[in-house]
DNA sequence: AAGTGTTTCGAAAACGTTTGCGTGTTGAAA
DNA sequence: TTTCAACACGCAAACGTTTTCGAAACACTT
């Protein structure tokens, strides 16, 4: 068991100072040649490696970002996560996750823990405590003092900082209207509750392409669920008392739900029935039938993310730069559960 | 924008010397209770927060973790990451993720790059290459540094360190066990090539509980798939050409392509075909039919690999201690997969 | 021999902490 | 008035780097 050798380690063993030892290992043409190899022998023999912290101490960055997410066990934040990391690394920074837990308080804990020199910066997705309370304090702060925050996905209007969405309010609408060209009148929608940035604006676009098509707007088809669990009676009775042409859901638990539901209640999905869901994970993919999806790339939404924070951390003091929202495009993926 | 307050900015506006600052902060008693007051209170209005880095270093520990994992847009890593965020965060410990994505070489680069300082320990489940290459330097290099390593589910005998996997073994005889039982004979297996280390104590756990029960191990019902893409014709092949009672898959993926393929060859699921997977994950869940599974819990294995590690770091130079092996009980979920 | 230039190296500061120890001041006891 | 604690605070080292600047040593020119 050796420890990691340090600059001083070598400089006593060749009895020469730690500077010079230093600049031997960059190269530096202000020590001879002999000198050099010298050390540069040593060290390689020792596998010298410079000390991260003691660098990170002296340059004032870590070269480490961290992301924040509401839980991991989400397949969309899963693929951002990967898509953060894959040009975070490219571009020699490391990843720090943290989980929300949907908590307010984590959320809090976390920043302010790791706003202290730990990280250069933060990707994040707002957890559904820290929406509905709308108390972004802790992220003005870090912002203030000077450290760059990236918001992906549920964000808020009331936070100065780059962003990286797609259109929800589109993109529903898109969905909505891909049913009514099917010629589906009775749509019903399965949303969040409305304090939830992203089921809001799917909410909003639902509500659009309906209004757009003269249809009318039925609050009794429209679905708003605050539990993530025990949600399935109201799916039932949802599916019981109206008769649906087609359902459009936010996201695909709701939809795999709905499609369960149905073929207990014996409709045929989606011979009598279609739906649409929202995020293009594992489960629309291996449903039965597969689920007909708008496709929200994970991937692309952390890679996008990582850029954004860092070229921001990268721009030398270019940090007044003007922020930037960047959308990234939807895709309606039909599977087998619309006709 | 105001630039985090240090120590010495404190010390300076208030005319004292940094240590005089440190100590009032620290509480120490060999402050004047009236300066004590002074610098807290100024401190506080300040919102002075030690930065971390410094004290990283000064205190030769970092309090993060890094898990290096093969892969996260995959279910059961994701719970483990889940599992360990928890339990470091509780002993105020950060993770770290790396993605290997299966490669040595990024294995390789992670590891090295983050040994110089940057955290306190690896929990780590070995890329599909490193157990092909049996190449464990990087590993044994960090462990001969005095850092400690907690390796989980894809392990090796070659590496002296703690572990926390599943008795793969045990829980594939189970497995099979139980479809003997239900009185199939022909049963087949899906599996991964022999050098993914679970892979291989599954085949062994399949293959012996068929043995046991005088069943005669055919060849031509044991699937080894190598790519993780286009392994559909191989399945339909395997059901094609032999009259199956049961499957049993080595993870999810295959089970519910067996499922999908099975259906399409109208061959009813769990009429006339009984599918057993590994890992119990979304997919299962809500495949349907639903699928019965051997139920690997990501949670609680990465919660007692953080344990261990944490325990090892913490226990002051005891780090001789001798490394355990511990094996997180598995469970078999009957779903609807299953006559 | 003196001045100039070049090469080669080391001292020290800086990043932000913590902490052992030394020191100056105060008050009281002798 | 001297002596000695007790108290309150500062110095400096340490963690491991990088980098600026100064200085020593030597060679060269006139």
């Amino acid at each position: 068991m050796k420890r990691k050798v340090t600059l001083k380690q070598i400089a006593k063993e060749l009895d020469v100072s730690i500077s010079t030892v230093s600049k031997s290992l960059k190269n530096s043409l202000e020590i001879s040649e002999d000198t050099r190899q010298k050390i540069q022998a040593f060290a390689k023999l020792y596998n010298y490696k410079p000390n991260n912290i003691a660098l990170s101490l002296k340059n004032r960055k870590t070269k480490t970002i961290c992301i924040i997410i509401p839980e991991i066990i989400h397949h969309f934040f899963a693929t951002v996560i990967s898509g953060v990391e894959n040009v975070a690394n490219e571009n020699g920074y490391n990843v720090l996750v943290c989980l929300s837990d949907e908590s307010f308080d984590k959320e809090v804990i976390n920043m302010e823990m790791l706003a202290n020199g730990s990280i250069d910066g933060f990707i994040m997705s707002l957890s559904k405590e820290t929406q509905q309370k709308k108390d972004f304090h802790h992220i003005v702060e870090v912002i203030n003092q000077g450290m760059p925050v990236v918001m992906f996905d549920r964000v808020t209007n009331d936070i100065l900082c780059d962003k990286v969405i797609i259109d929800d309010n589109l993109a529903a609408f898109n969905a909505t209207q891909f049913l009514i060209d099917k010629g589906f009148k009775k749509i019903a929608l399965i949303t969040t509750v409305d304090y939830v940035s992203v089921g809001k604006l799917r909410t909003e676009g639902y509500v659009k392409a309906l209004k757009n098509n003269d249809l009318k707007v039925d609050e009794n088809l429209i679905l708003r669920i605050e539990d993530t669990e025990n949600f399935e009676t109201l799916i039932e009775d949802l599916l019981l008392n109206n008769e649906l042409d087609a359902i459009f859901a936010v996201n695909e638990i709701f939809a795999v739900n709905a499609i369960k539901l149905a073929r207990k209640l014996n409709v045929k999905v989606p011979e009598e029935l279609s739906i649409i869901g929202f995020t293009d994970g594992i489960i629309s993919k291996y449903s039965t039938p597969s689920i007909s999806t708008v496709s929200q790339n994970g991937i692309k939404m952390g890679g996008k993310a990582a850029k954004m924070l860092i070229k921001r951390l990268e721009s030398e003091d270019i940090e007044d730069e003007q922020y930037s929202t960047e959308v990234i495009e939807t895709e309606l993926i039909e599977r087998d559960s619309t006709i």
